[in-house]
Parts: structure tokens; C-alpha cells; sequence
DNA sequence: GAAGCGACTTGGAACGATCCAAATTCGGAA
DNA sequence: TTCCGAATTTGGATCGTTCCAAGTCGCTTC
């Protein structure tokens, strides 16, 4: 049965201490009411061999249709299941892939994750999950632990500050592993978003309103993501001739609390800016509910834009415009990808970036002396 | 190496067709570099028998300490990586567990995996995801796809209308279960939140404000979470002597977007009620939208109460009066329970009801015409 | 110097499946 | 009837680990 063990073999760095033992003789053992079936179990069942019965799970050809079915009826008649595992470790191929994020109560990673799995799952496949909690040392450890069960790919949104090289160490030579959502040095497989050209895009919009003064407002300088849209979000201003003023480039954590108490840095520049693009979503909607509480209200007398496009977006109000990554979308794809390099190992790693797409509410508006404007859509 | 098998052995109903038949052999196999390392492999590199190899990666105090040095510098230069599978398959053991949720875009769900997967990574164990998007087929396919993995428990958030006995029929005798959140017929370990309590209190608060009208607002009818809700709203209007006008429960899907439909038809009741206890948080906030959306204000002329505390309930305008539950503690408290029935089979199958708290804030306010009422806090 | 005793180490069997080469059965052709 | 190839079935070896009974070693004790 079922035996709990505390220890987790150390194939790292991590080294055991004699404490953690526990001797497999003492451990409780289940009062087994029945041994798990196996194979030779249906076989002896039916009157055919182990060999057969493999067959007939395996969906194989090769077995006479009378045969097939008496082995199906009495698998479904014992209730027999099927040991992956075992077949696994013979076969030595695996049916699971490790998803590693940051955190599920993101919704932007819950989304994505509930994609991954959807693509899995179609396929019979499983998803391992890992969480990080943007730290490298769980990152690390997590890793090894998910390596351990053999997974046949890794789709892994490394932790701030991760080392190509200690995750390349971690995962080893022979699992593939597609890096999605941030840098990591190496050679790694890619799947990106195309921050720079939202950031853009965003900025764009906000300037063909007619802002002139336009902040770039929250998440964190060294997070790779956040260094990309700011750069979209120069390029744009630089191209139209418009001041960048340092002071208009607000750091906060990409939360909306955060973000909300941020408010009145915002506020406080001189002049002060007409209109945002946020850092994500979760920062924007922060920001329109900051400008509220200050007497302003996105939409009106402030134009706000957000990136990712998460479900509450729509929902907001004003409704925010915002750049689109749909990440349900994202997370079938990253599926697609490592399951494309499953199957064929040989393909060149590559780097694919995520077309995103801007998709305009009501959360932007012209400035209020624009009146000679017009809105281009 | 890895090889990709589109198939999935049919242990259920499920039916091969012979069109799905991957030939092994003419399936591509990868170049392998090197074959993956073993335990062999560690022990003729450093000269002692795989048999102490397994005990140095267990942490067994058997080995001698200069033995267990020497073996463990080889794993580390080597980078050898232990073969859980294989030892689980020989250990009769299993160090994963397996988490069957409707979707993980709800933050409900979102949150609560997070926590399962933060007390099971503590313990080296490994989560493995499953998602029926409210589907009883594809809960019954993913339940039979996860059990094939061998994982010490299930735990399981039902899809509405599932049949406990085909539960029970794919997961078979040997996996405990733990269901959570929704009930589900025959024997089955729970952990379920106190909704009857919780929608109680909520609506006593609401009493207890001076509101006399008291709405129930959204959620699906025949969802058990849903009916004890109902339930526990209905008995605290009985209980004051209030009337529970059938026109005042609205039903709607349990999304924002939805809630926010369907406000017409709650304001079109008459008389008009005051008050609103709301099947969860997302309703909650959808009813604030609609109710903007016709002109009136949540937390000033019409008092708002939710269910769940999720993160966005804190920051919506006004802030959201609800009923905590806390997922993510509940999500580690679903892991200790499965562990703790890892580790003794025998303990007695039991319900465990998680008491909830109300968290006032400012969406619940005074009836309009209640002068004359002290607020209760 | 033989026996006894810890402390440590070890080789073969086993877990439940797949692979593979060989065996068996089945029809039809010679 | 006999033979041949195709169709179908099969038993042993094997995947990488743990279990277990038995082994080796060094040291004390009589």
C-alpha cells in the first residue's frame, strides 16, 4: 500500500541528515484488503497471456477482435487500472509534463496554466505542478523534485534573478524545456510575449488621442517584462518627438494595492502627466481606483491603458483598454510546443514571440484640451 | 528516450479504435546522447553496489558517513537524477497527489491549488492538476487519466451533477479521496466550507443594519454550495421574522459578468429590496456594476454583501462586505488531511466543516429610510 | 585463535509493465 | 494431404529502483 515517506532523496545539493530516516520496516504499513491488479491478474482472468492483454490496452492491431473484447470486458469487469508508471519506466517514455510558475493566484498564470493543462489532458497527458513564489531557491527545488518524476517536457516562467545555469543543472540533460514569460540566460527554448510592440502599440494609441504627457506607470525596473514594455513605451515617444521625463516612470509592485497607493507620486509630478500605460492590468485597474480616491476618474479626466487584457478587464469601470496576450490561448501553445519537441528532439530551439493586440475601452479618453482632436480608432 | 503515444489505454469505458495504434517501432525515437544516468551507473563510478547507492539517496544512517561522502560527491558530479517512478513502482509507495478542480481561472480554485501544491512541495510531494471545466465526462477522463499515475490521493471538487458511484468506479478502491466543497453521494472523506453559517451571518448582518427587504442574488439553483447558502439566508429571515419573498431569489450563472446581466431583474421586484446577500464574491461584484450601471450606488443606497473574500474584494469601490474562507489555508488543510489518511488508513472518514468569519466593510450600508437604526457592527 | 558481535555492504528477486524473437494457429494453394 | 505465409499469441528478458537475507569486516572476549 500506500507508504508516506518524509525524506526527499537528495540528488542536488541538499544532503541528508540521519534524522530523516525512516526505516521502511516500521513505517505503518495499509492493511491490504486486496493487492492492486495487474496485468497477469486480466490475463489469468481471461485465459491469454500478459503480453496480449498489453496489447489490447495499448490499442494494438495485432489482436483478433473476439480476443479484444473478451480482454475488455474483463478489465472493466475487475476494475482493473492501469499502472503508467510501470509501463513508463519499461517503455521509457513519460506521459507528464512539469508546468513551474511563479504563483496560480495570479489569474494571468492561472489562465495560463488552465490552457496548458487543457492542452495535456486532450491528449492524455498530465500536468505536474510547481509554484515558485519568485524564489530561486524554491524554484530550485521545485525543479528537482519535478525532474525526479520523469516529466516528458518543462514549461517553466523562471523566478526573478534565476541562473540559466543552476535550472540547467537542476533540470539535466535529457528533460526539454520551454522558458515562457521571461528571459533566462542560455539556450533556451521561447515562448515570449511581444511586450515591446504592446507597450507600442499602447503608447501609440494614447498619442494618436492626443496626450503629449504620458507616464509609464508601475511594476518592478528589473523584471525583464517590465524592462521590455517600458522600452516599447520610449521607442513610441521618441518616434512622435515626446518628452520622456524620468519622473513620469512610477516603480511599484505589480499589484493592484500597490499600485493604487502609488497614486500620488503619480499625481505629484509637475507637470502632471494626462495619461498612463501601466506596467499590466492588475497595476491599471490599482490606478484607476487610486484616481478615484484623488478626485479623478479614469476615462474622463485621465486616460489609463493596461496590458494583458485578464477577465476583469472588460468588467472594470470604466472598462480598460489594455493590450491583449490572451494567456489561455498561450498556455495550449506552450503545450503544443513542448509536445512538438517531444516528438521530434531534433528540432532547433527557437525563440517565438507572442503577437499581442490592443484592444480599446473606454478607459482611455483624449485629454481634456484637446478639443481640436479627433479620436482615431 | 522520450516517446510521444497519442493513445490512452482504455481501462474505463472508453474503447480503443484501431486507428489510434502508434507503432512503437516506427515511431520516432530521439538520438540519445547518453543514456539517462542510474543508480548503476553512480555505483561503479564510485565502487560500491547500487544497493548502497539506495541507501546513501534515502538517507539511511546504515551507511557508514565516508561511504555515504564519496557516494553522494559522485551524484553530484555525475548530476544523477533519481528515478521516482521507478522506485515508487518497487516501493509499493507514491509521492504525488493528484487535484481535480472545474477550472483554475476561478481565483477561488486558483488560490486553493496554490495552497495544496505549497504543503505538498513541503514534503517533496508533487501535484498533479486535473480540470473538468464543469463537465461529469470529463471529470470521469480525467479521474481515470490521474489514477493511472499511481497518486497517494485524490482530492476533488466535483463537477455539479456528478454520480458518486462512477466516481468510485474510476478511481477505484485503493486511492482515498477527499472531497471538497461540493457534495457528493455515498462515503466520502469532506472538507466543506460552513456556507449554511456563513450566508447566516451574512444576512444577520444585513438584518441587524435595519434592512428589511433582503435580496438572495445569483448562483445556480441546483449547486449544493448554493442551495446551502439559500439555506442558511432563509433561516436567519425566519428566525427575525422577515419575509423571504420567492421573488427575491434571482438566480444567475455565478460569474461577474452574468450577475451584472441580471440586476434589471432585481430591481424590477416590488417592493424593491434593499439589501442583497449574494451567492459568492464574482456575483457580489457584478451586482455593484449593474447597480452603477442604473444609477445607484453599492455601500449607499443599496447594501451589498458576498461570499469567498477574494483578493478583489478588498479593492473594489466600494469594498466589499463578505464571508472569508480563506482558500488558500483551506487548500493547505485539504494536503494535511490527505497525508494524515496516507499515513493511516484506518482513521474513520469524517466531514470536516471550515467555520467562516465575516469581513464587514463599507458595500454594507443602512436601508435608505433607516434613520432611526444604530448601525450594529 | 576461535567465536561472537556490531557495523556496514551486497547480490538476487521483485515491482508491473513493454519489447522481441519465437511459437502457434489459421486459411488457402499446391 | 501438405506446405507456406499471414495473423495472432506468447514467455523470457528488461526498465531502475527497493527489499531482504546473507555476507564481509574489524574488534573484543574467552
Amino acid at each position: 500500500m500506500v507508504v508516506l515517506r518524509r525524506t526527499v532523496p537528495a540528488t542536488g545539493s541538499q544532503v541528508h541528515t540521519r534524522k530523516n530516516w525512516i526505516d521502511p520496516n516500521t513505517s505503518m504499513t495499509a492493511d491490504k484488503p486486496r493487492a492492486r491488479l495487474t496485468l497477469n491478474d486480466v490475463a489469468r482472468g481471461c485465459g491469454v497471456s500478459r503480453a496480449t492483454v498489453s496489447l489490447v490496452l495499448r490499442g494494438s492491431p495485432l489482436v483478433h477482435a473476439e480476443t479484444r473484447a473478451r480482454v475488455e470486458a474483463e478489465i472493466r469487469r475487475v476494475g482493473y487500472i492501469y499502472n503508467r508508471a510501470a509501463a513508463n519506466l519499461r517503455a521509457q517514455s513519460s506521459s507528464s509534463v512539469a508546468l513551474v510558475v511563479n504563483d496560480l493566484s495570479n489569474p494571468y498564470f492561472a489562465e495560463f496554466a488552465a490552457g496548458v493543462d487543457e492542452a495535456l489532458a486532450a491528449i492524455g497527458f498530465v500536468t505536474l505542478l510547481g509554484s515558485t513564489g519568485e524564489s530561486v531557491q524554491r524554484q530550485q527545488a521545485v525543479l528537482a523534485s519535478l525532474v525526479e518524476h520523469a516529466p516528458a517536457g518543462i514549461i517553466l516562467s523562471p523566478a526573478e534573478g534565476s541562473d540559466g545555469a543552476s535550472v540547467a543543472r537542476a533540470v539535466g540533460p535529457h528533460v526539454p524545456v520551454l522558458v515562457f514569460n521571461r528571459e533566462l540566460d542560455g539556450a533556451w527554448d521561447y515562448l515570449v510575449m511581444d511586450n515591446r510592440t504592446g507597450a507600442r502599440l499602447a503608447t501609440e494609441h494614447l498619442i494618436g488621442l492626443g496626450h503629449r504627457r504620458i507616464a509609464f506607470y508601475g511594476g518592478h525596473r528589473d523584471s525583464s517584462s517590465c524592462r521590455e514594455r517600458r522600452d516599447g513605451y520610449l521607442q513610441a515617444l521618441a518616434v512622435a518627438g515626446l518628452e520622456a521625463a524620468p519622473r513620469w516612470r512610477i516603480e511599484t509592485a505589480p499589484t493592484r494595492l500597490e499600485a493604487a497607493r502609488q497614486v500620488g507620486a503619480l499625481l505629484a509630478t509637475e507637470p502632471v502627466p494626462t495619461a498612463a500605460v501601466c506596467y499590466n492590468d492588475a497595476v491599471a485597474l490599482g490606478l484607476q481606483l487610486g484616481l478615484v480616491a484623488r478626485g479623478r476618474q479614469a476615462g474622463v479626466d485621465f486616460a489609463v491603458v493596461g496590458f494583458d487584457d485578464i477577465p476583469e478587464a472588460a468588467m472594470s469601470v470604466p472598462p480598460l483598454t489594455t493590450v491583449a496576450t490572451a494567456p489561455r490561448a498561450r498556455g495550449r501553445q506552450a503545450a503544443e510546443r513542448i509536445l512538438a519537441r517531444m516528438r521530434d528532439p531534433s528540432i532547433a530551439i527557437a525563440r517565438q514571440t507572442i503577437p499581442v493586440q490592443l484592444i480599446a475601452r473606454e478607459s482611455s479618453c483624449p485629454p481634456p484640451d484637446a478639443s481640436g482632436n479627433r479620436r482615431h480608432e
